[in-house]
DNA sequence: AAGTGGTCTAGACCACCTA
DNA sequence: AGGTGGTCTAGACCACTTG
């Protein structure tokens, strides 16, 4: 695998870091001293620490030195989906059955109140798909996909049980390269009560996100309505 | 201000693009002529670009050119508290008159449970501040913070009813550099009922974080739980 | 083949902290 | 004063895309 260098010592480090070799509160070697170790230049050392720093495991401190702030089970986790985890991986993480099921699998033209929602052109041509998706027979959560039709060619209901971004890298060579994210909380519709076990009055956390290929073109946006028993997303920020 | 010049040239591109100079699915200009417009070298102005990728201004493309992504209104906002912006922010820039009810104030020493919650350790002294927020006369969110007692010294309940950050970042010249949230959806505790106007069925949308000061120490765990329809969170994701 | 972004180096100077 | 991280430069080579 021909990994850059500043990625295999982005991953060491943050292995020690979780191993204990570094711990909450300690420093880090100094710059120089790693650099020694891993025969790199300071510019590359200082990338992966500035890494490890967006992940929030450690805290550079001017003219003192890179603190550890990593700590195992900091916010101890809840059995709870993850933002980031894809919906199989995070049932297979927890022993968990999940199964899909497409509502609804049509091509539209994009209208203004899509379009805005969506961030789509209008008039463009979307596939949509609603899919409940399960977890031991418990519908968690409701997704509503709308794929640039262009793009997704090929798409069928079948393979949409499944993993559409599978479909998408293996057979149409597509990357997701960035997303913008945003999430609301909002009362349960009739519809979400109908695929979800919820009542009327009851809210649902609402994920909503724009994909961009590596064309740097926006060729998904997805809606995902979650049961609130079953949402759970985690993030850092600096500065 | 001494800024660092990738910080200029992050803001001058920033503002570029917010204004149309370059649009959607436009490219940036080379890298070639954008360090000879800026007369810097090529690392310096890499780190600018960087940063608007990291914002999803802008994805670079392997061999063909750096691509906007930004658009006006991309997902199109509501009226609704973003997870960034202060309180007061917020309030202000939409013309709302914010108010702050303290409703705790008092010293207690972290036991297991506590510690296992906000990531104190067992044993250490902290302030417990509770405090409904509203817009306009309505309670929109309800602020359960702990502070390390250390670290707040000289807090009063009449300077919680402004802003805390504000005293210590200037009375104890304390600055925030990391801090590391979680999202959930709860259901509304008998508490959230009697600060806002919730049935106890509904929900409310609780964000939890943990900071860390400049020293690399956590000293504050806060969670606030939010209206449902006070709840909205942006963010961008990469790679 | 030419042009673009991606990685890496070596060396310089500055700003901050501790003593 | 000496050590640490923060910024910046100049130049090199590589990998990907396009004609």
């Amino acid at each position: 695998m021909p990994r850059a260098i500043y990625e295999g010592i982005y991953r060491d480090l943050k292995g020690k870091i979780q191993e204990g070799t570094y711990t909450y509160e300690d420093f880090l070697p100094t710059e120089s001293e790693l650099t020694a170790q891993y025969g790199c230049s300071r510019n590359t050392l200082r990338r992966a620490v500035s890494m490890l720093a967006d992940d929030a495991y450690v805290q550079p401190m001017h003219g003192r030195g890179v603190r550890v702030i990593w700590q195992r089970e900091g916010h101890s986790a809840q059995g709870s989906l993850s933002g980031v985890e894809s919906f199989v991986e995070f049932a297979r993480r927890n022993g968990l059955t999940p199964s899909t099921s497409v509502k609804s699998f049509e091509q539209v033209t994009c209208g203004s109140g899509l379009s805005r929602r969506t961030g789509f052109a209008e008039g463009v041509e979307l596939l949509r798909i609603v899919r409940v998706r399960s977890l031991d027979g418990e519908a968690r959560q409701v997704d509503h996909d709308y794929f640039l039709a262009s793009a997704v060619a090929g798409l069928t209901p079948e393979i949409a049980e499944g993993s559409v971004y599978h479909f998408l890298e293996s057979e149409r060579h597509m990357r997701i390269l960035t997303s913008k994210r945003r999430i609301t909380v909002q009362l349960a519709t009739d519809e979400d009560c109908s695929y979800m076990d919820l009542d009327p009055y009851n809210c649902v956390a609402v994920m909503e996100n724009q994909s961009f290929n590596s064309e740097g073109v926006m060729f998904e946006y997805t809606q995902v309505r979650y049961h609130p028993d079953s949402f759970s997303y985690n993030l850092v920020s600096r500065r």
